[in-house]
DNA sequence: ATGCATGAGTT
DNA sequence: ACTCATGCATA
């Protein structure tokens, strides 16, 4: 199973080469044509989720023998090649819970990272913390949504994952939150279907997506389609968006698999 | 470890 | 207005 969607994902991306093959040119002979297209795509040898699993524990497992912190890892891919990563992120990456593209793209760095950790003996100095965020008060505050009313959002994106934005403000009203923070919470919900790892057995994920069905609360008669979501009737190459959730079944047991590094 | 938020890039 | 990559703040 897995490996039918590792496959799959990789097809997806092998589509561009497909597409960039070199064109027979009609009128013959008078070009070599040597300059045929590299691959344009930015991520040379896609892993396979089992690789992108098996590194990710790996490098969870090295860094903590050697005795980093995610915050340390992220600061030394800073030092080390300019672009830094939170702790929220190195997280987000050994728990694999980043797209599959985004596993992809940080996998060469830590790959990196942790070469270089384990032959350089002095790595400390890279992983030192002279940060002093003057974060201007700028981001808003995190508001806290109560379970209630996160239930009742649960309930929302079961019968629609992408409310049109009447349907939003409907709800926003409803549960007295603000517009926005409605909004954000659906791009989150949805953002959150589509990581590598989901969470638990998502039953319904079978039908996830299916943007149709449009909310209709008692009272407001909403017109329904005018956004303009007409799904095609008849998708061209391209795949279902998701795939099935048991493609890490460590997933269905958080508490076994994920939690073994306290101390 | 995870929830809500931001910002750049798309559609 | 949406998606995606990312992170501050918080549980």
């Amino acid at each position: 199973m897995l490996g039918f969607v590792a496959r799959f994902l990789r097809a997806c991306w092998g589509l561009g080469k497909t597409l960039l093959a070199p064109t027979p040119s009609p009128h013959g002979p008078h070009r070599p044509e040597v300059a045929v297209a590299v691959c344009l795509c930015p991520c040379q040898d896609a892993p396979t989720s089992e690789e992108l699993e098996q590194f990710a524990k790996d490098l969870k497992h090295k860094r903590i023998m050697l005795g980093f912190t995610q915050a340390d890892v992220g600061l030394a891919l800073g030092t080390l090649y300019g672009k830094m990563f939170s702790q929220t992120t190195i997280c987000r990456f050994e728990a694999l819970q980043l797209s599959f593209k985004n596993m992809c793209k940080l996998k060469p760095l830590l790959q990196r990272w942790l070469n270089e950790a384990e032959n350089t003996d002095n790595m400390q100095e890279m992983c030192n913390a002279e940060q002093v965020l003057a974060q201007a008060r700028k981001r808003k505050r995190r508001t806290s949504i109560e379970t209630n009313v996160k239930g009742t959002l649960e309930s929302f994106f079961r019968k629609c994952v992408k409310p049109s934005p009447q349907e939003i403000s409907q709800i926003a009203e409803d549960l007295n939150l603000d517009k926005d923070v409605v909004r954000v919470w659906f791009c989150n919900r949805r953002q959150k279907g589509k990581r590598l790892l989901l969470p638990f057995g998502n039953e319904a994920e079978g039908v996830m997506y299916d943007m149709n069905q449009s909310l209709v609360p008692p009272g407001l008669p909403i017109p329904v389609t005018s956004q303009g979501y007409s799904l095609a009737p008849s998708p061209p190459v391209y795949m279902p968006p998701f795939h099935k959730a048991e493609m890490f079944p460590q997933a269905l047991q958080p508490g076994l698999s994920m939690s073994n590094s306290n101390h």
